[in-house]
DNA sequence: AGCATGAATGTGAGCGCTAACATCTAGAGC
DNA sequence: GCTCTAGATGTTAGCGCTCACATTCATGCT
């Protein structure tokens, strides 16, 4: 910096002020001092920065290591958020939930000296660990609907809206006996997306069947179908992921239930190739996108201090080939 | 720091011995540190230490900000091979491959002070990229089968004998006409596929029919199988990705077209699922993990400045039931 | 002319740490 | 008892930057 300074005859305080775009430069000042850093090749010291200001321009995200489609998609569409808004991403994957990992994590971004940090933490485990981590920094959950608390915030795509949106479409399609396979029941998401299905059914008034449980697997979703098709077929089942629904859908057409003829199905997610499945598949989509700018425009006001709004956002229901109307519709 | 050492009783400098595992530090006095850092809960500040010692246990990665299945299970591998390391992850995406971008990209990681960087670069632009940059830092490419020069530094999985591999079984099955539905022709993951499909009709004496050209979406796989279904069927088809085979599947299901009966297709990469495709998919598995693995492995032998070994990594057929001899074995 | 005013710039200190060197201490060897 | 040595510890400087303050300089006012 100081030869950066040498070079266009001015201070290096000066040279400080116009890479951080001080007001009080003059313009031909600032124009020397672009013209000596271009010729210098001279990029500025960010731990020095760092060291100093106490702020790194850099964001922490801890995440699960599984290659699961929502915190995947999340964590990309944060990583675009950040850079758009000029801030740049740390990574740390756990591979169990557990506050240690999750505490170490989150101190080793303390230590970096990051602006604010995001947990994608769709799990019990994951909440309970942030929580019991006595915040210094701004974190944002994503996954969870909490109240914001001290310099904790939530974001989250509202699972239970999309659960209902899903189980109205099989209502209204005129099923009935609409089964649920769940997802994991740590999950807050697959909670939620039974709670939509149920609370659904109860205001439809119809009878709330036993959920079937599942995780987040095609195999799984594969073993049921095959017990639903040897046993006592609902007319719908709504899966609390794309997964389950395609191994529902592997299973059905082994045993010749033909979708949605004899059966409907609804996944949720849609995952790149749900529109290839066969048949193509009735889905939830969430934006992903927007709710990763959701949550850098939350850290931010986190960071700046300011209150943060604990908006959601609502996934839209994709209508394709596994559902249509029961061929005997029940009275 | 300076708290530390008071509370212990001895210089700042200790502390620092302490913490950095010196071996000349009495136990008695490393163990009164230690209890003085727990008591205080003191933590180390990295940016001041990344100042001093340029380096900062921080490892850079860019990769496409498409949730595609290689360059993500890529990422998430490299992350847990770091960590295991005891090396932190800053993740920049691109948007397109561009010079420009991922120039910025590993300019900001120079900034940081990152002691390596590793570019998930299975395109051509991305390849042309990176090597324009003057790269005074070390990088891994992953994708390449570059021979190191410089700071680069290749790691790849063997996507040509994958396709060897895949072929093979076709051909071992009794097949003569194996078509094959190339991914984007300037990935190069894409190219090394299609060259591995040819040899191996050549080495066995086939004609080699003209390739059909795809992209990795379902969508496109979908289109050419209805047009395969409709035209002239091949007895096989080895597809480029998963996603291309799923939209074959999807429109043979929807011609009659009977998967194995009729026609055996193959895919690659062997995503989530894709067991409980309709019917299970034949595919290659590439091993994400190793490859992480040996990714750090080399940027680690290249930030010490020792010599890289380039050893590739080597897939993994997995036969299931989408395969089948032909039904009328051509002479 | 003389002085307050504010914009433009320079100066010194210090962020928290480690590297290099300086110093001290205890035991070995004569 | 004295030096020698090596291990254990302390001292100083400085990494590259920004902050707070000091200084300079042009401008407009009485």
């Amino acid at each position: 910096m100081s030869d950066v300074a040498a070079l266009a005859g001015v201070s290096h305080q000066t040279v400080s002020r116009v890479l951080n775009d001080h007001p009080s430069v003059r313009p031909g000042t600032r124009a020397r001092v672009l013209d000596a850093v271009e010729a210098l090749g001279y990029r500025r010291n960010s731990a020095a920065r760092t060291l100093v200001t106490r702020r790194s321009g850099t964001i922490g995200v801890v995440t699960s290591g599984s290659a699961l489609f929502g915190p995947i998609s999340t964590l990309l569409a944060i990583e675009r958020a950040a850079r758009d808004g000029g801030l740049f991403v740390s990574v740390v994957t756990v591979r169990q939930w557990d506050a240690a990992e999750v505490r170490t994590a989150l101190d080793h971004f303390m230590d970096q000296g990051v602006d604010g940090a995001v947990v994608i933490a769709n799990q019990d485990d994951a909440l309970d660990a942030v929580r019991t981590w006595d915040a210094r920094i701004p974190v944002v959950v994503v996954g969870s609907q909490d109240v914001p608390s001290g310099r904790l915030r939530a974001v989250a795509v509202d699972q239970y809206a999309g659960a209902c949106t899903a189980v109205w479409h099989l209502l209204d399609l005129g099923h009935r006996s609409i089964a649920h396979l769940t997802g994991p029941m740590d999950w807050i998401d697959a909670r939620e997306r039974l709670r939509g299905w149920r609370d659904e059914l109860e205001w439809a008034g119809r009878a709330v069947p036993a959920p079937i449980d599942g995780d987040w697997t095609a195999e799984r979703g594969f073993r049921v179908g095959l017990a639903l098709a040897d046993g006592e077929l609902p007319t719908a089942v709504f899966a609390a992921n794309d997964q389950l629904a395609l191994g529902l859908l592997h299973a059905f057409a082994q045993r010749g239930v033909r979708v949605p003829q004899d059966v409907s199905v609804v996944g949720f997610d849609a995952v790149d190739g749900s529109d290839h499945f066969v048949p193509p598949l009735t889905t939830v989509h969430q934006d992903f996108e927007g709710l990763g700018q959701r949550c850098l425009a939350v850290l931010r006001t986190a960071i700046d201090g300011e209150a943060a709004s604990a908006e959601t956002i609502v996934p839209r229901l994709i209508v394709r080939a596994s559902t249509a109307a029961p061929r005997t519709p029940e009275a």
